[in-house]
DNA sequence: TGGATCATTTTTGCATTCAAAATGGTTCCA
DNA sequence: TGGAACCATTTTGAATGCAAAAATGATCCA
């Protein structure tokens, strides 16, 4: 197996799934499923503690990272700067094809809306968000956000929404859809920003914070 | 020796120092100068190989990455949006310690222009910039902005300027210490934009790329 | 001589091993 | 009984060993 691989499997068992954060992070276990040795399991371990989503206790393991407060609020501020940026770079960049395949999820994004299926909303919610930055065309950018996307997944697309905020969201996204269809590029980052910032409220409000 | 001063030490020989962009990583040697043995080494590699600092060639070794066009782009593209975040953070929480430090700062930087000595300007320049991205407050945003900055830094803080674009660049960081002392968030994200977009116009200009 | 082929050496990636540290459990004593 | 001290076991971090791949270079033939 490739380190690369190692690492997106790793990350992808941290941020989607069977280990919590805070969690201590069964090396040997891993080792198993994975059907590799400690080596290159851990140096994969040190790409993502460098990633922030893994801490390293010096001779006491690695654990799975725990949001605190702050880390939510430097994550969104940063993920705000970063989308925004996103959005200014893709209205000059973004082709007709991109544009149809966000327009497309944005429907039935509203459909899951419509039908309160709130799983399938995040979904499509996540993939037009990647997708605006896919059109970007900037790997650096992508790169940051899908890292900053997966320390912030949980807060972001797990939160239960209030029904107020849910609709508001749903309107945004069509002045995002239609700010990119203008290519108004300061429109759009504005919106995302606020996009995002009203986010940011509703999971500080939710009281998401995984503890020290 | 910890990790992570592994990491740091190798990332110093990288981007300040001895191994240029493209060249051979001497994983024998490097192992002797740190007086460590391989495995220790090749897990920093694969953190600066994620940093995007060296690329991993699968059975080929690792070089230190290089430059190419595109890269220097986007890794303006991307500083200048962490830039700007930067400023707008830091105007809010900027205390008055770490103003007058900036302003000490700009006033050496000055009399470094004033001696057109280069080196020492850019130093100053440098510490100007890092100081703001520390005033924000954010350590994710720290983190990127480092990362961003290790890159770059040959580009940024190498590359000759002309007189005028020197001048201007002065003028510039006035303009830079007088929003911040204001608390104009607005104002400094604006300048530091124009001021890195600037920047990265001359760079692109003096043909700056490492090649493919 | 030029270049293709094959053996030799070096390098790479990973598994394994080893020493040191932490963990857990038992015993012993106030 | 409570807890301090000790020892066995496990886990961690790093060095070493090993097989496979790549680089080197020697040989041979047109």
């Amino acid at each position: 197996m490739m380190h690369d691989e190692v690492v997106s499997r790793l990350r992808h068992v941290l941020t989607e799934g069977e280990i919590p954060p805070g969690a201590r992070i069964p090396e040997r276990e891993l080792c198993a499923s994975f059907a590799i040795s400690r080596t290159p399991l851990r140096e994969a371990l040190k790409v993502l503690a460098a990633e922030g989503l893994v801490v390293l206790l010096p001779n006491r393991g690695s654990r799975a990272a725990k949001l605190t407060q702050k880390d939510v609020k430097e994550l969104f501020e940063v993920c705000e700067a970063l989308e925004a940026a996103a959005g200014e770079l893709a209205c000059p960049r973004i082709s007709d094809a991109q544009l149809r395949e966000i327009a497309e999820l944005q429907a039935s994004m509203v459909e899951h809306y419509r039908a309160q299926d709130l799983l399938s909303y995040y979904r499509c919610n996540r993939l037009i968000h990647e997708a605006i930055v896919r059109a970007a065309d900037n790997a650096v950018l992508a790169g940051f956000y899908e890292s900053i996307a997966a320390r912030i997944r949980r807060a972001r697309f797990i939160t239960p929404m209030s029904p107020e905020h849910w609709a508001l969201a749903i309107q945004e996204h069509e002045g995002i859809l239609n700010a990119l269809q203008r290519r108004d590029a300061g429109g759009l980052a504005h919106i995302l920003r606020t996009h995002l910032r009203r986010k940011r409220e509703e999971v500080v409000r939710a009281g998401f914070a995984e503890g020290e």
